[in-house]
DNA sequence: GTCTATAGGCCGATAGAC
DNA sequence: GTCTATCGGCCTATAGAC
């Protein structure tokens, strides 16, 4: 990989997460990314090749994101990891997530088996914490934290600490 | 207004609401109303001034929406309210809030402003009803209602009574 | 790998007849 | 109000030189 390719890829990013893939002209792209718009296609093919390749990287960020939660083994520490989630972003990769979030609203993009492990994992917790409905117990918990993370995404919220220990608070953990 | 003029509207929200604004050509528009290109033009004055006819029936439609919950004075039964606002919607109506919460991730649509009357009310609600943090209970629980709406505009989930059911005990409304 | 030049088509928008 | 015809420009993609 060589340097000018991630330009065009962080180019691409900066641009589709803002501004939408369709409304996104390559020519945008070359621009932002200092590179001739022959080589975009050179490098990926056609302009939704290079979205296919930014993709990639967002599931391997979201596989990455969910991990600690995934394999933590106590219960609460579990539902805690996954409160956290929205909180621990680096505002570098912003741009992956509002990506991913813009898509899902896209038939073709939007999968929910991208976060059903979680969603699987919580509902594991909530059983072993005794919950009465444990299933949809974890559903809500991760609209909750769906909602934080795009709140926050959309600049709409600062990622306050207390928000989050009200959301630890609520859930006892 | 005409019926043709109520043709493209009902076209361009279908497509708008699901291929995407940017993703959508006036041809295809046309060609979904049943009428000329040019017309679209004549009616709009242009692609966007199309758009602007559809975002301020979502605009009503979400006043409209939120009404029941901003009205009712008991806080129990508001916040009832409040949580059967995803069940209630017709599905006719789905296109508008596709187009709604898709457009919400665009720095020009995006707008709390729109919904803050409503958590408002929630906060209200909570801290006659003596909750602790009643402010961020008011933001929690709107993460939820725009998740359950969310996943359901996607497909993702069906609006099923025993969710509202549950929603309701765990707030014990 | 990278750039320049350019093709070919589609897109938004307008003009003018009916 | 509505349609047909058409334009100028932009947009994706390719060809070919270096």
């Amino acid at each position: 990989m060589t340097g000018k390719q991630e330009d065009i890829l962080t180019a691409a990013l900066a641009l589709f997460a803002n501004e939408g893939f369709a409304a996104t002209p390559t020519s945008k792209i070359a621009h932002k990314a200092g590179v001739s718009e022959g080589l975009i296609f050179r490098h990926f093919g056609s302009k939704q090749g290079l979205l296919d390749a930014l993709m990639g990287e967002v599931n391997a960020r979201l596989e990455k994101t969910l991990a600690p939660a995934l394999e933590e083994n106590d219960p609460k520490l579990a539902i805690r990891k996954a409160i956290e989630i929205p909180f621990i972003m680096e505002e570098k990769e912003y741009d992956f997530w509002r990506l991913h979030f813009m898509l899902k609203w896209q038939k073709e993009y939007n999968n929910p088996e991208k976060t059903k492990p979680l969603v699987d994992k919580l509902t594991f917790c909530f059983s072993i914490l005794r919950y009465g409905n444990p299933g949809r117990e974890a559903e809500v918990l991760n609209y909750i934290i769906e909602g934080v993370f795009s709140e926050i995404l959309k600049g709409n919220v600062h990622r306050t600490t207390p928000l989050k220990s009200f959301l630890f608070e609520r859930y006892g953990v």
